[in-house]
RNA sequence: GCGCCCAUAGCUCAAUGGAUAGAGUGUCGGCCUGCGAAGCCGAAGAUCCAGGUUCGAUUCCUGGUGGGCGCACCA
């Protein structure tokens, strides 16, 4: 990981020019990609924020510091770049002797980097067991899922859970509309309630229950029902190459008194209190409380609201030993935020402890015409139904692309015309290719010959294409832990488009099988090799395949 | 009414306060008798409006305009 290594010595001796100038807080030293016009590979801004502190003119800082840095094992040149960068050029021996390491170990690569360790809970999607997965769905669990997997890889404790509220009045509900569906099967007039659920799905179920049923309470539907969806649930994800380390129950909840307790040691921190029959939260009175007013923990009828069992379930998260907790919610929940984060404080937990991701909704269109999502009215578009006419790979890369704030439109009728036009082909593409490559080469030079990369002539790579390639390799690690902090897949997604989009001219251009000059074969074949490697695992932390033929 | 989010190329989206705002797709013009044309090369094409802060604003602040979402003893 060479970029890692120039970036620890070079802000180490910026801090050490700093030091030497009596700067009591220097900026921070930040290392860019340097843009397409200039010949250099990193770029060091360090000066122009240094530049205010010190009132000197940034340019001066930075052809000082460009001395300095000049000195970086793996920096073949830094020079200054007005308004008053630095930039540097890294040697071709570094870039080669980090292509060196991709190929040695390519799962461990850009492994480990994370300094402190965090021990972090995810929970996403957590929809109502009350019917089968919507489109919209795959964004949160896209998020979700490409995020654990970084944060794995970094060398963080991640931890996937999805909440299951199997509690509650939706129970009955659900119940009774299968009861009437499963009557109205028999020739029955039953229709289902006005409150319930109208969607087809219940029909498929109600088709297949055991003869027993005609003897069921609406209580005893509603639980079969709900554990019929949430196995559908759970077929959806696993279809979407999402996996939960936890599907955690909300009734658990109950069982276990974890609600009553909670609510007895939110009592007895002085946090919960009564009121016109019910009892509230006081979490106005909470230290940093952004709520404006109390809720309701259980209501007047004595029944629970649903924010206590939930409390009860952070709560439960933090006493199985994780130090945060983010939840992944979409944007119609935006306002439950400042609610947990009280709740948060008031169980005495640190509020940066608890963070959500809020992602905007998905806006589902046929053409110029909005799909409505109401699981309540008939129309609705599963998950599966998306992935089985798109693809996987085609719906998971379309949502990585994106951050969690952009608001976007689905036009499904797109998402399926352009299914042979979806960027993950693009990258795809890349690393079949390749793979196409090793298989001439294998002809040529025999199976051996080309998979031995090892002992590749790496200096033969000369060419700014080949140069290119190596540098993008090089950005790997670095583009992991933007992910990290910012997190969000969407950088992963767009860095692979990036070096798919070099790797197009470098095939054009250099040709890597070529019997007449085995030794820059041999190099370039390596090249190609890494490249594979980066984008095969690059995807795979994406959730995409990468496919050997297309 | 109050709060959160968004507005960038025809379309879908990127861009830690920094250099000439990037991609994909679409349009136009070229490129397959050597490793995959799901590709390459070239062209045209964008920061909603008005102020402000700053050496420097797509980015931060204020006010508009347009849109999404939310303001329960629902979940």
């Amino acid at each position: 990981m060479i970029l890692e290594r120039v970036k620890k010595e070079a802000s180490a001796l910026i801090g050490a020019w700093a030091a030497r100038r009596g700067m009591k807080d220097p900026p921070a030293a930040s290392f860019a990609p340097a843009p397409a016009h200039v010949a250099a590979d990193v770029s060091v801004p360090w000066p122009l924020p240094a530049a205010k502190a010190l009132k000197r003119k940034p340019l001066e800082i930075a052809a000082e510091l460009a001395a300095d840095l000049a000195r970086v094992p793996g920096v073949e040149r830094a020079e200054p770049a007005p308004p008053g960068f630095v930039n540097l050029r890294l040697s071709m021996a570094a870039l080669a002797e980090n292509l060196a390491s991709v190929l040695k170990d390519p799962g461990r690569y850009g492994a480990g980097l994370a300094e402190k360790p965090r021990s972090i809970n995810l929970e996403y999607v957590s929809a109502n067991p009350t019917g089968p997965l919507h489109v919209a769905s795959g964004r949160a669990a896209t998020l979700g899922d490409s995020l654990v997997r970084i944060l794995r890889r970094l060398g963080h404790k991640a931890w996937a859970e999805y909440y299951v509220n199997d509690a509650g009045g939706r129970m009955e509900k659900l119940g009774l509309s299968l009861k009437a569906r499963y009557e109205q099967a028999k020739g029955k007039d039953a229709p289902v309630p006005e409150d319930g659920y109208h969607g087809e799905y219940l029909n498929d179920i109600a088709a297949k229950l055991p003869e027993e049923a005609a003897r069921w309470t609406p209580e005893q539907f509603g639980r079969y029902a709900m554990s019929v969806l949430l196995e559908s649930q759970q077929l959806d994800m696993e279809l979407f190459g999402v996996r939960f380390d936890r599907w955690f129950l909300e009734s658990e909840l109950y069982t276990s008194g974890a609600v009553q307790k909670t609510l007895e040691f939110l009592r007895g921190r002085g946090m919960a209190y009564d009121k016109d029959g019910a009892v509230w939260l006081g979490t106005h009175a909470v230290e940093g409380s952004e709520d404006d007013k109390d809720r309701v923990l259980v209501k007047s009828t004595g029944q629970p609201t649903y924010f206590l069992p939930d409390i009860a379930y952070h709560k439960d998260k933090f006493d199985r030993g994780f130090t945060e907790l983010i939840d992944i919610w979409g944007a119609d929940h935006h306002g439950y935020v400042p609610r947990m984060k009280a709740a948060i404080a008031a169980l005495g937990k640190a509020p940066e402890s608890f963070q959500a991701i809020i992602h905007q909704l998905v806006h589902l269109f046929r053409g110029q015409e909005a799909v409505k999502m109401s699981k309540r009215s008939g129309e609705f578009v599963t998950l599966r139904e998306v992935v089985a006419e798109v693809g996987r790979d085609a719906c998971r890369f379309f949502f990585a692309l994106r951050t969690a704030n952009s608001h976007m439109n689905f036009d499904l009728e797109l998402a399926k015309k352009q299914s042979s036009e979806n960027p993950v082909y693009y990258v795809q593409y890349v690393h079949a290719r390749i793979c196409s490559i090793f298989h001439e080469a294998e002809k040529l030079m025999g199976e051996k010959a080309a998979q031995r990369l090892d002992a590749a002539p790496l200096d033969r790579l000369a060419t700014p294409e080949e140069r290119a390639l190596l540098i993008k390799l090089a950005w790997f690690p670095a583009i992991l832990q933007t992910c990290e902090a910012e997190l969000s897949p969407h950088p992963l997604a767009g860095y692979l488009m990036e070096l798919a989009g070099l790797y197009h001219p470098f095939y054009e251009k250099c040709r890597v099988v070529e019997p007449k000059d085995p030794e820059t074969s041999r190099a370039r074949l390596a090249l190609c090799g890494g490249v594979r490697a980066v984008i095969a695992q690059g995807l795979d932390l994406l959730g995409v395949s990468a496919p050997e033929k297309m």
